[in-house]
DNA sequence: GCACAAAATGAGAATGGTTCTTATTATCTG
DNA sequence: CAGATAATAAGAACCATTCTCATTTTGTGC
């Protein structure tokens, strides 16, 4: 499963003139394992290896490729989730005690149902939908 | 500024016990009659008279009595905008070529879904919901 | 395989938004 | 008006993030 994310990476990278060492593989490798959007500390605890500022330019060339995606959830820190080429379209569950955010996959239906009134939200004004975001705010399980 | 929004903060703050000072009228009349969420800095400028360090505590009670909400958006700097309870409930269109936001207010059924759907994603784990947001990303009338 | 140029890295300093500390001042109660 | 309590102001402290620059790694042409 890994192998066909590194391979697209690595693809997407190239064709950018960007190369795909073995730090950025590192970063890309935390972020793909985690199950939510993750802060730049955060992966730090996991990849000690690699030092914050390297970490930091690693993630910014990352997101500059569209290979990681930026989210400012709850907190002020910046978390790293992979784009959603990479991945599979997915919600938020944001804890707005810990700042923690759980990714949510939607069934068929209830996709569909977000579809339905993404059309109706946009239909009344004269808007181009592209995609949408849907976070659920609350107390997760460690918090409530 | 408005009579109604005035009193309704009075009673609400008076009700936690905290009083409604010169320094945090003048905040919270800066927020309400601005046309979007702005930054602490943004706020400053306004009424430079209150220093920042008091206007982040004025921002920081009026938050905690949820008069005032935070909005953490494209950038990673913290906006605040008036609760939804002293608003409406609204959606977000996002322009992603200019970056214009316009609200959009469900009608009934529409939100009635929207709960449905949050109940759906944050029933199977552990997950107090408090509120969700909803955001449709696209091209707006004038950049499509 | 070798050398050179370009790109990436590591360490620490610098930056900037936000929070904390402490002394002072404003506000409420009686 | 006095006493108690909450709020303010000024600046220091904090922390996530970015920048600088010397060093190392990587890819390319020979």
């Amino acid at each position: 499963m890994a192998q066909q994310l590194d391979r697209d990476v690595e693809q997407r990278l190239a064709a950018r003139g960007v190369r795909f060492t073995r730090g950025r593989r590192l970063v890309l490798d935390a972020v793909a394992t985690a199950d939510g959007p993750r802060t730049a500390s955060e992966i730090h605890g996991t990849i000690n290896k690699v030092p914050l500022s390297s970490l930091y330019r690693s993630l910014a060339v990352l997101v500059d490729a569209e290979v990681l995606a930026q989210h400012h959830g709850a907190d002020e820190t910046t978390r790293y989730e992979l784009a959603e080429w990479l991945t599979e379209h997915h919600h938020h569950l944001v804890c707005i005690s810990c700042g923690s955010i759980t990714d949510v996959t939607a069934s068929e239906d209830q996709e569909a149902a977000v579809g339905r009134l993404v059309d109706a939200f946009a239909g009344s004004s004269d808007f181009a939908v592209s995609g949408h975001r849907f976070e659920i705010e609350g107390r997760c399980a460690t918090c409530r």
